[in-house]
DNA sequence: CTGTTAGCGCCTTCAC
DNA sequence: GTGAAGGCGCTAACAG
C-alpha cells in the first residue's frame, strides 16, 4: 500500500482499497484547525472556543469520523474497557448481574468485553492472557478462576477486581456478595420449622454449590439428620438436569419430602419430572430452588427459592469499579467487601437474611 | 511521571507505580535481542531460530510480559476483536448462537465484545460508534438495527458484517437465518393440519416475531380463518408476559384451541398459566412455542415448538466470518446467505423445513 | 535468520 | 484558546 504523507491534501479516508477511515488529522484539514484542537473539541469540548467547537464537530460529523480508540487507549494508557467473566452465557444465573454492570458502565461511557470460563483451566489461562492484553480499566468475575496461577496474572496486573456473587475467604480486590454457607444454613433452618425430616439435594458440579449443599448438610446433621442423598450433575445448568436429577433420585429407592436444587433451572426441571409423574407440589414433594431467575416466581406450581438480587449485585459491582477508575491512580482506595445478603421466598413467610 | 528512555537499564516494568507492565523492549534487553525478534517469536515463532524463540518465550514467561493488543492493533491495523449485537443477554433466544460464535471465534484467537441493543434507538447509535472505534474486525448482529443511519454507518465501516437470524430483504452484508415468514406459514398449516380451527396469539413487540405472526395470520385467512386474537406484550420475554397474555386472551372471553406464542419462554408462561387454571395441554389448550431453548423439550406438559438450531447458525456464523478475516483485503468474498431452516416439534409428528 | 527505520492515530507536555 | 514536538508499544518494510 502506498506509504500515506500527511503532508499531501489527499486524504486518508478517501483510499478506496484501504479500510481505515478519516483520521483526527483529516478532520483538522477540514475544519482548518490543528489535530490537537480536534481532539480537544470531541473529548474536552470545555478547553475550546464555542465557534471551533462547532466547525470541528460539523466537519466530524460530515465526515462520519470515528475516533479510533485503540490508538487512544494506547495514548492515554486507558481502554475504558472492563472484561467481565462468565461460566457460561447460556442460560445463566448471572444475567441480570451482567446486564446491570453493562447498563452502568455503558452509561459512564465504558465497554464490555466477557470472557467465558466455562471451560478447561488451561483455556482460562490464554483467555485471561489474551484479555489483560487488551488492557482492560478493569475487571470483574462472576465464577471463580480455577488455578492459582489465573489468580496471580490477574493480581499483577494492578487493575481493579471485583469477585461477585460472593464473599470469598482470599478476595483478590474487591468483593460484592453473599455467603453461600449462609444460604446452606438458612436453607436448612427454614425447611426444618416447616417440620421437613427426609430431604434430597439435586445439584450442579459447581464449586460454590457444593459449599452451600455442604453447609446444608452440616446444618441437618446438627439437628439429627444424618443422611441426605444427593444427585451431582455436570453442568450446564438445564431443565434436562433437573428431571435427570429427580429421576436418578427416585430410581435409587429414595422418597424425599422435600428436593433442594443447586439453581433455579434445576428446580424447574425436577417440577417438570415431578408433574409428569403425577406427584403433587409441594404435598408429595416439595422443591426448593435457588438463583435469580425472575421466572422462578412465575412457574406452576410456584416454587420456593432463594432469591439473590442479581441486578442490585451489579449495580453495587459496577459503582464499586467505577469508583476506583475515577480515582487517582496514585490514591489507594478503600477495600470494598458488600454483602448484599438473600432472601427465601415460600408460600408462608419471607425474611430477608444475610445481610450485615 | 519521569520520561522513560528505551536506553537506560531501568525495566519499564519496575516502575513501582506506573500501572503499565514490561514491554516488549524489556523483553528484548532481557532476552538479549531486537524488539522486532521478540515480537516474531512470540507471535510468528517460524521465523525465527529455535534458539532464540526459546529464549524468548523463556524470558517472556519469566517476566509475564503480556503484549500491548492496543499497540499491536494500531500497529497491524486489525484488532482480532468481533463485536456482536444482542437486544438483551437476560434469557435470550440468541444465547446458544451466542456461545457458538464466541466458542469459535475464540478458537480462532478472536475476542467478542458483546453489544447490548434493547434500548432507544439514540443509544444504539451511541453504542455503534464507541463500538466502531474499538476497530472492529467483523460484526455479529442477531438482533436488528433500528435506524437507517445505524445500517448506514455500519456498511461504510468497510469490514464483515453477518445478520444472524432473518433472511431479511436489504442485508448489510451477510446472512445466516431463516425466513420468518415461512415459519408463520408452516405453524398455520401444521396446526390446521392437525384440525385446530381457533387460534390465538401472544406475541412480543418485536419485529421479527410480528412478522411470524403477520403470515401465519395471512394464511389462517387463506384457510377462512378470519380472525385471530392477539395479545402484543413488551420485551423481555419472560414466564410472567407469559401468563399475562394467557390471562388478558381468556378475560376478554374468547376461547381458542391453540394459543401460538413468539417465543419458548412466552409458551412456558402460557403453560404456567394453564395449570394453575386446571387446563389440560393440549386437551384443553394446545401450544405453540418458539425458538431454541432446549428447555422447551423438557417441560412439562410437553411443548410443541418451533425449534432453530441455534448453535449451527452460530457456526455458520462465525464460520462466515473466520473466511472473510483470512482472505486478503484487496479480494471480495462472494457473498453469503445461508438458509438454516427449522424444525416443527410436535407429538405426532417432526419434519424439517426452510432449508434450501 | 536478525536488525534498522519509520510510522500506526492519538494525546501529553510545553510553548505561544 | 491554540499549536508544535514527541512518544505510547508494536510491527511492516526493507536491509544485511
Amino acid at each position: 500500500m502506498a506509504k500515506k504523507s500527511n503532508k499531501d491534501l489527499s486524504l486518508s479516508g478517501s483510499d478506496p482499497t484501504g479500510v481505515p477511515g478519516y483520521t483526527l488529522i483529516d478532520v483538522a484539514r477540514v475544519a482548518g484547525v490543528s489535530p490537537i484542537t480536534v481532539s480537544r473539541a470531541l473529548h474536552r469540548p470545555e478547553l475550546v472556543s464555542e465557534r471551533t467547537r462547532d466547525k470541528v464537530r460539523e466537519a466530524a460529523r460530515a465526515m462520519g469520523y470515528v475516533p479510533n480508540m485503540l490508538a487512544g487507549g494506547l495514548a492515554t494508557n486507558k481502554s475504558r474497557l472492563v472484561a467481565i467473566f462468565l461460566p457460561t452465557i447460556a442460560n445463566s444465573i448471572f444475567a441480570d448481574t451482567v446486564q446491570a454492570v453493562m447498563d452502568r458502565l455503558t452509561a459512564a461511557g465504558y465497554q464490555t468485553l466477557i470472557g467465558l470460563t466455562g471451560y478447561s483451566a488451561e483455556q482460562e489461562e490464554a483467555l485471561l492472557e489474551a484479555v489483560l492484553g487488551r488492557r482492560p480499566d478493569g475487571i470483574v468475575l462472576t465464577g471463580t478462576l480455577h488455578t492459582e496461577a489465573s489468580r496471580q496474572r490477574l493480581a499483577s496486573a494492578r487493575i481493579p477486581v471485583v469477585e461477585a456473587w460472593d464473599l470469598s475467604e482470599a478476595p483478590i480486590d474487591m468483593l460484592v456478595g453473599f455467603s453461600h454457607e449462609q444460604v446452606g444454613v438458612c436453607i436448612a433452618r427454614n425447611l426444618l420449622d416447616k417440620g421437613y425430616r427426609r430431604f434430597a439435594v439435586v445439584t450442579l458440579d459447581d464449586p460454590r454449590g457444593l459449599r452451600r449443599v455442604a453447609s446444608l448438610k452440616a446444618e441437618l446433621q446438627a439437628h439429627g439428620i444424618i443422611d441426605t442423598p444427593t444427585e451431582i450433575l455436570p453442568a450446564p445448568a438445564t431443565l434436562a438436569s433437573g428431571r435427570l436429577g429427580l429421576q436418578g433420585m427416585l430410581e435409587k429407592g429414595h422418597s424425599p419430602q422435600v428436593v433442594v436444587c443447586s439453581s433455579d433451572t434445576i428446580a424447574q426441571g425436577v417440577l417438570a419430572e415431578a408433574a409428569s409423574r403425577g406427584l403433587r407440589v409441594p404435598e408429595d414433594l416439595a422443591v426448593m430452588g435457588f438463583g435469580d431467575l425472575s421466572s422462578a416466581a412465575h412457574v406452576h406450581p410456584p416454587l420456593s427459592t432463594v432469591r439473590v438480587n442479581g441486578t442490585m449485585i451489579g449495580q453495587q459491582v459496577a459503582e464499586a469499579l467505577l469508583a476506583r477508575l475515577r480515582a487517582a491512580p496514585g490514591v489507594k482506595a478503600p477495600p470494598v467487601c458488600i454483602d448484599t445478603g438473600f432472601t427465601i421466598i415460600d408460600r408462608s413467610s419471607t425474611g430477608h437474611m444475610g445481610a450485615k
